[in-house]
DNA sequence: CCCCAGCACTAATACGTATTAGCACCTTGA
DNA sequence: TCAAGGTGCTAATACGTATTAGTGCTGGGG
C-alpha cells in the first residue's frame, strides 16, 4: 500500500525542470546557481503538492549536513536509577537543539540483538549525525580517538582529559565548587575536615577531590580523604568538625554519611545536591541544564566550522544551606 | 588532518577483487552468492589491515531503511514540569528501540527559531524515519491524516478514535481501570459517590468517566459528576460516602481534592496515581514502561509489514491503598 | 569435440541528494 | 554583425554500499 515517498525527481518531472534545478531551489541556492522567480515558485508548488521531505541519510551521504545531532549515552537515555542528575541535562539539550534547529538522535547503542555494547561500531554510527554529543563517566578511548581523528564533530558531556585534550567538553568547574565549600567550613572555623569520596575515578570525582584537597592545603587545614564509610565516633575522638561527602549518581557515599552523622553536632556538606532535593543541605548545584545547552551550542560551532572555546568549565551555583554551623 | 576513511573500493584495490566481491564477503554473502574460501579471506584479511568499518550513512541510503524510529511528541520531550508521567513511557521507548535494533529520532518540533510549531510541515518532517511514535493528549488531525494516507507507520501512544480508527494506537484501558475502582467502592458499600474530573476531552479523561459512569450505572449506584471543584460539606449532606478524582499531568483537581477530603470521613480513590507517589492512596497503576515498549513493538511491526493488533489496549494494575472505608 | 552445468566473480545500477562545469540562449554595445 | 557578457538551467558526477543479472571459465558427460 506503501506509496513511494516523494523525491526531487518526482517534483522535478511535476514541474517540468531537472533534479538538479530542484535541489538548487530547495536547498536555498547556496551555490549561486541563478534562478528565475518563476521556476522557483514553480518548484516550490509542486514540493509543497507532492508532501516532499528530504530523505535525510541521502543528504548527508552527499553533502555531510542533516540537521541532525547523536546523542549517545554509556547507559539508557532514559535511565531508571539516576533520572535526577541526568534528566535537566537531557532537558538543556533538547532546549538549545529546538533553538538552533537541530533534531536529535538518540542513539540506543544497540546492534541488533539487545545486548548494549559500546563497541567501535556502534560507536561509529553517530556518524550518521552531523555531530554527537557524548555523555558517560567514562570514555571508550580507543574508539572515540579514531572518531576525533577522522574529524568528527563531538562534544563531551562533563570534563574529559583524555587524548590530550583533543576531546572537546562542556562541564562543571567541580574544582571551584568544591574549594568554595571548603573555604566555608574554614571561614566557619571549622580547622578539621573529613572528606568523604566514592570509589571512582572519573573527572567528576577526582576534580571534586582536587578542590577539596587544594583549598584546605591553602588554608593549612586537616583535611583528611576516605573512601564510603563513615566510623563518625572516630572522627570525633579525632577533632574532626565537619564533613564533607561526595555525591554521584548512586548517592551511596552521602547516604551511609548523612545517615552516621544526623544527630551528631558534626557539620555536613555535600559536593553537589543531596538525592532528596530542598536547600538546607550546604552544597552547591551544579548547572546541568545549562552544561546540556552550552554543549548543543559548541557541538553547532564545531559543525559550523567556527567554535569558541574547546573546553568549557561551567561554574556551579553555591547553596548555604543551613548544616554548617559556626565553630569560632 | 583528516586522513580519509577506508572504503570498500579500498579494500577491492588491496585484495585485487571488484567492489561487489568486498560488499558480499563482508555482508556475510547473504544473497547466496557463490564465493571461494581463498578470495573470502583475502578480502577479510584486507578489511582488517585497513581497519576498514562500514559507512551506516551509505549503508542506510543503499538498504531501504534506516532504523531510525522517530518520536514527535506535542510537547518537549523532556518537558520539566510533567517529567514523573511522561518518562516511564520514554524509557519504555527507548528500551524497546534498543532491543529491536533502532535508533530513536527526537523531532524537537524546531523550524530554526524556538517556537513549537505542530504544523504540517513539521509533522511531516517524521517521515526521515522508518515509522513515527506520537504523544501527546491531542491531535492534529488533518495533518496526521495525509500521513496515514501515504501510508506512513505511525502509533499513537494513548488511545485515539480520529480518523475512523485508521490511528494505531497502543494505550491504557482506562475503562476497565476506572470502572474496577467504582466496583470496589460499590463492594465496600459505598451507594453515593462523586466523580470529580478535569475539563480536558481527551480520551484518557474521557474514558475514566466512562468506566466510572458506567460501573455505577451498572451497580445502580449514584454517582454525579463535578469538575474540578471539592465543596465537601455540601457532599457530605447529600449523602456522599466517596469521592473519586481524576488525575492528569497537571494534578490540578487532584490537589484541590485531596486537600478538601483530608481530615474528614470521606472515601477517596484517584484514577490512576497520586503526584506524590506511594501505594496508601486507591488508585491504579498505569502501564506507561509498558505501552512505551508495546508502541515501539507494533510500529516495527508495521514497518517490517505484518503488524499485530493496530489498536492495543494495555491493563492498569489495581492498586489498593488505604483510603477507601468500608462502610458496610 | 561440443554442450551444459555449475562455479567464482563482476559490471551495472540503485539509493536520493548536492555540486559544479558548462551549454544554449539572450542582450548589449561597438 | 559579432564578440562579450549575462541569464537560466541541466548534464554529469560524487557520496559509499547493496543487489542482481549476468559473464567467463572449468570440468565432466555424451
Amino acid at each position: 500500500m506503501t506509496r513511494r515517498a516523494p523525491r526531487q525527481a518526482d517534483i522535478a518531472a511535476l514541474a517540468g525542470v531537472s533534479q538538479a534545478t530542484v535541489s538548487v531551489v530547495l536547498g536555498g541556492n547556496q551555490g549561486g546557481v541563478r534562478m528565475s522567480e518563476d521556476t522557483r515558485l514553480r518548484v516550490l508548488a509542486a514540493a509543497e503538492k507532492l508532501g516532499y521531505v528530504p530523505d535525510p541519510v541521502a543528504t548527508r551521504l552527499a553533502s555531510r549536513r542533516n540537521h541532525m545531532l547523536g546523542l549517545y549515552t554509556f547507559k539508557a537515555t532514559f535511565p531508571t536509577d539516576v533520572a535526577d542528575s541526568y534528566y535537566p541535562i537531557l532537558v538543556g539539550v533538547e532546549e538549545q537543539a529546538a533553538a538552533l534547529g537541530q533534531d536529535l538522535i538518540l542513539f540506543t547503542g544497540a546492534d541488533g540483538r539487545g545486548e548494549r555494547t559500546h563497541d567501535e561500531a556502534a560507536i561509529r554510527r553517530t556518524k550518521i549525525a552531523d555531530g554527537c554529543l557524548f555523555f558517560g563517566r567514562h570514555v571508550p578511548v580507543a574508539s572515540i580517538e579514531k572518531l576525533v581523528e577522522t574529524g568528527f564533530p563531538l562534544v563531551y558531556i562533563g570534563r574529559r582529559d583524555e587524548l590530550e585534550g583533543r576531546i572537546p567538553f562542556v562541564g562543571a568547574d567541580y574544582v571551584s565548587a568544591s574549594a568554595a565549600v571548603v573555604d566555608r567550613l574554614v571561614s566557619l572555623g571549622h580547622r578539621n575536615v573529613r572528606y568523604v569520596r566514592e570509589n571512582d575515578d572519573a573527572p567528576s570525582s577526582t576534580d571534586r577531590e582536587r578542590g577539596v584537597v587544594e583549598a584546605a592545603a591553602r588554608a593549612g587545614v586537616e583535611c583528611r580523604v576516605v573512601r564510603d564509610e563513615a566510623p563518625v565516633d572516630e572522627w570525633r575522638r579525632d577533632g574532626v568538625t565537619a564533613v564533607v561527602v561526595e555525591e554521584t549518581d548512586t548517592h551511596a557515599a552521602y547516604r551511609a554519611v548523612r545517615a552516621a552523622v544526623d544527630g551528631t553536632d558534626l557539620s555536613f556538606a555535600v559536593l553537589g545536591r543531596p538525592p532528596e532535593g530542598g536547600t538546607d543541605v550546604t552544597g552547591f548545584e551544579v548547572p546541568r541544564r545549562e552544561m546540556g545547552r552550552r554543549a548543543v551550542e559548541l557541538l553547532v560551532e564545531l559543525i559550523t566550522g567556527d567554535p569558541g572555546d574547546l573546553h568549557q568549565l561551567l561554574p556551579c551555583t553555591p547553596v548555604p544551606g543551613t548544616t554548617v554551623k559556626d565553630v569560632r
